[in-house]
DNA sequence: ATTCTGACA
DNA sequence: TGTCAGGA
């Protein structure tokens, strides 16, 4: 299971490549790049190259932006991500509870539906999740 | 031909 | 976010 996510985290695609697979454009994908959400590599000539894993958080931000969160939001969703991630690397011994996923999702629905007035004044979007 | 950075009539 | 410039 280690040799996929090595795979996934090879930076082989061009941004042309990219844009492609997303339907971003070229603007869009450095600007992300530039708000931290993505870190693609660069080659010898200072081109970026793009991991499949750059290619499914930059689905993943279309399909927030679809739904009406700003940038800003998107954000705090990975600044938030990479803090369970952490976290679960912490609590790698520790068996997760019925709890602590009620209190994961209660905490992101939470988080979703400030998201959602940080900026914008979008309908609320809480039917995207199913009921634990 | 493709991508990069910087800038804004 | 679009788009154009000027360079690699």
């Amino acid at each position: 299971m280690k040799e996929k996510e090595l795979r996934r985290s090879m930076a082989v695609f061009p941004i042309g490549t990219v844009m492609k697979l997303t339907d971003l454009t070229a603007r869009q994908i450095r600007y992300y790049e530039a708000q931290g959400l993505i870190q693609p590599q660069r080659n010898e000539g200072n081109r970026r190259m793009y991991s499949l894993n750059d290619i499914d958080v930059l689905l993943d931000i279309k399909d927030y932006l679809a739904e009406g969160i700003n940038m800003a939001g998107i954000k705090h969703i990975y600044d938030m991500k990479q803090r369970e991630k952490q976290k679960k690397q912490a609590d790698l011994k520790r068996p997760v509870t019925d709890a602590d996923v009620r209190r994961i999702f209660h905490d992101e629905l939470l988080q979703q539906g400030r998201l959602q007035n940080e900026q914008h004044d979008a309908a609320p979007l809480f039917h995207k999740h199913k009921p634990l």
